[in-house]
Formats: structure tokens, sequence, C-alpha cells
DNA sequence: ATTAATTACATAACTAGTTATGCAAATATA
DNA sequence: TATATTTGCATAACTAGTTATGTAATTAAT
């Protein structure tokens, strides 16, 4: 198929799909060939029980990889030629026990040497071409497996995403921003407190002129994430790192890990050696960027909010 | 899936089967992810359209590979959601003439975007796994084309079941084998001839005894091809390839052509140097098998067979 | 100029799977 | 011990394709 030169990897469900029916195609007159009575899409369920022996049908569905009721239909329609029975001698009524018949014996042995003529066939093929399907099959069946699909493509889409980001520093026409972004999330979970509005309302004086930053996260443009790096009055602690926000509508852009990197750059750069943060447990997913920063928790330090019940550090001379 | 480790090769098709459904549950999802309102199976018809503008959907359904009724219907779901139109402008009243409409175009644009991410993801994986699927999907596209899975385990069938034919020197057990192997296709395509009862009820004295040989395949000890070497009274042709007969119950296993080589050996063994045979061209395959042996056309020699209406030989000199 | 054959598409019926759901038997729980 | 949950299977309804077939429009043949 020219089409998927393309159409580019996108298309690799319709081309395995293709490749599929061009092979289930040319089994139903490979069985023609061998004058067998048997419909291709019986085989696995016929060569687990001529290798196994007796098996319920949801064995067989899991060996097999195909869904119960799939094999359900099967199973009848082997009875119907007489290639297997049900054997009722299990003690739990719900299942049944099925098996070869004699005329089904009989058929496993003239399956078999087909078997060899299409082994010999496909490992002609596998000789002839450079590159193996067999194998690339298992290979790729595994690394799904491993990690989706999906996942991959949405990592990719991260990643092109994150590339879109700016992180810019504060000024002035990101105040409402500032304030907006974090209301937003605050009042989902929590409820604003006074700390919260002294610091939202005039960032200039309660951050920017102690010596602190404000970053913001631009997205075509438009501001999406803010994070302020605020000076703390504390003999362990030099800055805090606080007010972090993100829109909903940019979730999943890795937004969050670029203005935590950005923060954490920026106290270095001012010569911190050591972060504090506060947050609650309720919001997993900052929690979770906080550890990939490298923040640590502890206890037992003063705060004036009462949503807080995790305090982290991050230790700014371990990482270099 | 464990299972296709003892399957070998026989389960190709189910193993693509479940790759393939793996591969079109994620691209479901992937489309979810980018917040595209679009069927998997759409994709496609959908490129098609993109890349080329305005297509009829038999043109459609080449291109992609699917049944004419297949893009019929993608077309009319497309259509309700409002990403094609049909354009009857064209002259032929029964064609018609599908293509994006604004809507369509925009979606365009997006799905490139995801195209990408897809790509890159599945790049990814080409460079992680020793194996390339997608190189491999396309090479093995090409050798079925070329040679199909069926015609390959054709043929090595041919191959196995051509190892279980031995070929045996007459002897009077097989007599009545011989007799009734030939009357058998001769009666079916012309009549028995005068000379052919001769030789085929005295086969030691018009045959063997002249100098001939006679030749008799086994397949499970079972007599069920036979061929003479007639000794001829000619200045040009010492030996005659003639009664050769193969049962129509054992056909494909290539047991004429073991009979003609058994036959070609032994007239070189005599150290003939040309063999003659005559032939009826209605006969294709045996026509064909002489070709394969070496034997080539010529004309003008006297026969008693109504039936021959073509001559060959085959020089021995000439094949070493 | 008719008539026959071909083409383009739609529709119906089939295939090989899937999910969803129902029911009886078995097991776990109160 | 009674009740709730789980398990094994069957059945129904759906999906994404297929082949077979019908109909109107066009083209070829007589």
């Amino acid at each position: 198929m020219k089409i998927f030169e393309k159409t580019g990897k996108m298309a690799l469900g319709s081309r395995l799909r293709l490749l599929t029916a061009t092979v289930t195609e040319n089994a139903a007159q490979i069985y023609e060939l061998y004058q067998v009575e048997f419909s291709p899409k019986w085989f696995p369920v016929f060569f687990v029980l001529s290798e196994e022996g007796e098996k319920t049908i949801t064995e067989i569905a899991n060996e097999i990889g195909h869904s119960q009721p799939s094999v359900t239909k099967i199973i009848q329609e082997m009875t119907v030629s007489g290639l297997v029975q049900e054997n009722l001698k299990s003690k739990d009524k719900r299942r049944t026990l099925v098996g070869l018949t004699q005329k089904g014996t009989v058929l496993s042995e003239k399956i078999k040497v087909q078997c060899t003529d299409v082994d010999a066939a496909i490992e002609g093929i596998i000789t002839e071409a450079t590159h193996n399907l067999w194998e690339a099959i298992e290979e790729w069946e595994f690394l799904f497996e491993q990690k989706s699909l999906f996942r991959r493509v949405q990592e990719q889409k991260k990643l092109r995403e994150s590339k879109n980001v700016q992180i810019v520093e504060y000024t002035p026409q990101y105040q409402s921003a500032f304030k907006s972004l974090n209301e937003e999330w605050i009042s989902t979970y929590f409820e604003m407190e006074e700390a919260d509005y002294k610091a939202l309302d005039n960032p200039k004086e309660y951050i920017l002129d102690k010596g602190g930053k404000i970053f913001v996260a631009l997205y075509n443009n438009e501001p999406v994430g803010v994070c302020a790096l605020i000076k703390m009055n504390d003999a362990n602690y030099d800055f805090e790192m606080a007010k972090m926000a993100v829109s909903p509508n940019a979730q999943g852009k890795n937004i969050g890990g670029l203005l935590g990197q950005a923060v954490v750059d920026a106290a270095k750069q001012l010569g911190a050696s050591k972060l504090y943060l506060e947050s609650n447990t309720i919001l997993k997913p900052a929690i979770n960027l906080y550890h990939k920063l490298g923040f640590q928790k502890v206890a037992g330090l003063a705060t004036p909010y009462k949503r807080c019940n995790i305090q982290m550090e991050l230790n700014l001379n371990n990482q270099l």
C-alpha cells in the first residue's frame, strides 16, 4: 500500500489490519489445501485443547487472549462439527470442562503436519526478509505492555507543548493573572485566607521588594501559570516556593515542572542554600511534582495557613 | 502472549489480530487525548481527502485498500459529523465527489499536529527496539504480494510430500497398476489405441526385454505413478519416454517430476544421447513438466498414436 | 438507435471479534 | 445461617470490516 508511505506511523493500525486480513484469508485457503474442515479462527482454542487436554472456557480465553464470549462461540461451533465435547465431570456446576473428541484428536495429528509446513514457509520468508516480522511483533507486544502507545504519545505531546511554553519574569501586566490563577485553585479545594489576599493583592510590596521573584508561564503568549519565590525570615530557610498555580486548561504540558525549575534556578542564583514550601496532601499532582524537583518532607514549622498539612524542603547545596 | 511461543508461526494471523486490536484501542484513546471528535477508522479516508482534495468513493477505496462499501459507510458517518460534503458538480451522475468541509479542513490541521506526536512516539519505539515492525510490515506486504503465503505453504507441502515418494524399478507385481494408471488418463482425455494395449498388457515383452525400463512411484508403498523408458529403432533417438501416468489422488506431490527425472537419469546411465516423447497439447501440466526436464519441441516424425499432436526431444549430451 | 455490458454507489447480509448484562452456582461475610 | 459478593458461562447488542447484490447512469457493441 503506497498510501502508508505518506500517512506516516499514524496509520499503523490500519496497516496492521490489512496485513492481518491477507494472512487470515490465506489461512482459510491453506486449511482447504489440506482438506481439513476447519475454520482458522478455531486454531488457538484447538491448539490449547490438543496440547493441554481439558480446560474450562474461561481458562482457554485467558490463555489465548480472547474474550470469554468469543471462546464460548468457538466451542459451540467446534461442538457442532464434533471436534470437542463437554465433560460434565466437574464438581463446580458453573464450569464446563471441554476436551477434544476422538475425531478432534485425529484431526490434531493432521493439523500438526500442516503446522510444520506453515512453519517452514514462514521460516522461508524470515530468511528471505531483512526484517523479522514475527520477532518484531513479539518485541512490540512487550514494549506496548511496558508503556502503552497511548502513554508514549501523551509524553510526546507534553514534550512538544512544553516547548511552546515560555517562562518569563513577572511584570505588572500579569498582576491580575497572578491573583486569578491562584484564587481559582485555592477556592476550589479550600478557601482564600488572609495571607493569600496580602500576597496576591500586593505582589510588589510583599514579594518582589523583599528580594523575591515571581515567574509567569506563557502559552501562546497567554499567562497560564505562575509561581513565586518568597524571601523568608528564618534561620534555616532563605526562600519559600509558594503561590504556584497552573490553569486547568493548560494542564498536561509540564508547566508546573517548568515553573518549579525556574524558581529553583532563581533561588540558586540568589545564593540560597535551602528552599521551603507548604502544601496539602490532597493536591497529589503537586506533591508529586515537588518530589520530582527534589523536595523532601519535613515537619513542625509554624505556618499562617489553615490548609497546610505538609511541609517540604529542598537542600540546594546537595544538588550542586 | 506466552501461547504464541508454543503454537509456532501457524498463529501469525491470531497474533497479528491481537496486536492490531491493542493498537486500535490505543488510537481511540489518543484521539480523545487531543479532544478531537474523530473515529480512528476514519483516518485513512480523511487523510486522502486532506492531502489530495476531492475524490470519488471508489477512488478513495482503491487508494486506502478498503472495500467500496466500507468507504461509503465512513463517508456517511463523516458527513453526519460535518467533516465532509458531497460535491455534485460532476458531469457523470453516478459519481459522488466528496471533499472536506471548512470544519474538516480546520480539523486536519489539528490532526497533523497529532500525527507528528504519534510519529515521534513510534519512532521512539523503533529506536528502542531491535526489530522494526513498521519496516517489517512493509517488507512482508511486498513478499506476500510476490508470492502469497498460500503458495509458499503449498510449495512446502509438495516438498515434504515428495520426500515420502519412493521411485522404484518395475517388478511384475506392478503390472496391473502400470496398466490401470495409464488407462485412467488415456480414456479420460482420448481413447485407448492398439499401441496402448500392446505395451500395457505386455510390459516385459514390449519394453523391458528390448532394453527399456519402467519406474513406479510409491506413496505410502502404494503405486501412484508410472513412467517407461522405451528403446527405439531410430537413427536419431535411442529411447522414448512414454506411458507416464500419475494418479489424480496423488497430484501435487511432484511425482511426475520425480518419475521424469528417474527416466532421464536411467537413459543417461544407458548411454543414451537423445530422448524422444510424444504428447498432446491439451495436457498442459504434462507439457510443462517436459519443458522443466529440458525437452524441446520437434516436428515431423511418424507416430502410431492418433492423440499425438506434439513431439519433443531432450539432448542428453548438452546436459553434461 | 437499440441493446448489452460496465461502472459507481448503496444496501443487505454476513464475519469475527468485542462489551454489556443476566442468571445460576459457589464463596465470603455478617 | 442468611445474605452479599464473586465466578463461570450464555446471550444480546454492538463494531469494523467483508462479500453479494440491486439500481441507475454511462459506455460499448451490434
